[in-house]
DNA sequence: TTCGCCATACTACCATACAAGTTAGAGGCG
DNA sequence: CGCCTCTAACTTGTATGGTAGTATGGCGAA
């Protein structure tokens, strides 16, 4: 298998996929696929130091490669880096989850618009099934599943707006608020409204009725920031000043 | 090289009303500036080879520092890594301009209803100042000075919307397609075009009519499609297949 | 001539060594 | 006792050598 040539670009855009991880990766890419995956799921949590040293012993590399991670976690905003001090795990920031917010309902109220437009009952089938399977979590209380299934029903609204790339973004930005939500347990109430409202999305959509699909995306995307504000108060001590 | 004190850089990084990031000017810092500016502004051609050695000897330094400045450009998809062939600019991709412009015409619709719903006079002076330098660089013909401006507007946008991060994001778009305009040569009618828009909007806002806003920067967005039509003809070789 | 193989010269990647800045703590001095 | 200072142990930043992978050009054989 030649075909394993790939470009950094290459690896790190099949990352976001979150799916058919290519195995022959730069000892850096991988170190920098772990430590993300790390501070993402709060395994690492704010404001711990990331030496590179440590890093690289607990590896088993040199600490080039792991500079280099470190490097890219930093231009994510991920980690920050103290010249000749340390290199620590980046607080939360409302700023920054405001921004993130913001970019995200931005992004996709313009993709539902297209959406609107582009609607053909060939999309029915998979939405259907995308929606069922979250009543399914919903009923076992999987929580885990429901947040795979959730993403997939945003998805396929980019799929249907015919915008995929833009859903690249969605996710980007979505991303960095649900690591804050790992720190806040979920309860099944708050998932079923989530899927009346992945209902009620759909069902504007199928109408092709944008104003009222925009609605209620921008209600369901609200509903978030009572989470956050929680967490905020419970874990102060993982947000900036 | 260990004496890095102050640098033209450091006025723009000012600018930028970012986050509190403690600035580290390391000499890779300064060389992924540098080639930064230089892919940005086309002194580095799509497609140019950027070897590591020859860099670093370009510079007077290891190719270590050069090696991280050149990660930090791939991970902003400005150069590709082909590990153990080469390091080139990356050419132009229309899937990346699309993506740029529906991400940064999203962003900066939503803006625009903030703009509306937050308007006071006090930004009135500011914004007028900004269009009538713009009249007076159309009429000197200074483009230079009129993509200043226009980038200023859109700042002073969202400075009225109160979402200066949004900004960052619609920066970091538009600077991509800006790349590509930069081997279009803007002609002044063009460009008193654009401040027409300027006008407009700034008329909607104040009367704080956001769909009416809306509606002209859409149409204003929209008129760099043709600029890009054009250089994808004139220009294919810069442009991925 | 044309095809296939191999040596060679390149490339990015990793490890090691050294340099320079920061912090914390021990110890001397007022 | 308290404060200042200096040292020592961290930290990240840079330089350099060596390694593995890739492309290329030349040589030999069909």
């Amino acid at each position: 298998m030649t075909e394993v040539v790939t470009t950094k670009q290459d690896e790190r855009e099949s990352l976001s996929m979150a799916y058919s991880i290519p195995e022959r990766r730069s000892t850096a890419d991988i170190i920098f696929a772990q430590l993300r995956d790390e501070i993402m799921s709060l395994d690492i949590l704010p404001g711990a130091k990331l030496s590179e040293s440590e890093v690289a012993a607990k590896f088993g590399v040199s600490r080039q490669p792991v500079r280099e991670a470190l490097n890219l976690l930093s231009s994510e905003d991920l980690v920050t880096i103290q010249p000749q001090k340390a290199t620590r795990v980046r607080k939360f920031s409302m700023a920054r989850i405001d921004t993130a917010r913001f970019v995200r309902r931005a992004v996709e109220v313009e993709v539902i618009k297209f959406a609107c437009k582009n609607w053909s009952d060939l999309y029915r089938p998979g939405l259907e099934r995308c929606m069922s399977a979250q009543d399914r979590a919903v009923a076992t209380h999987d929580t885990q599943g429901f947040h795979v299934l959730d993403e997939e029903f945003h998805a396929l609204l980019a799929d249907v707006a015919q915008t995929p790339f833009a859903f690249a973004r969605i996710k980007e930005n979505k991303a960095y608020v649900d690591r804050i939500c790992v720190l806040s347990l979920k309860n099944t109430d708050e998932m079923a409204v989530l899927v009346d409202d992945h209902r009620a999305i759909f069902e504007h959509i199928t109408a092709q009725d944008a104003a009222g699909a925009e609605h209620v995306l921008r209600a369901h995307l609200a509903r978030i920031e009572k989470t956050i504000e929680a967490v905020r108060l419970s874990n102060a001590e993982y947000f900036d000043a």
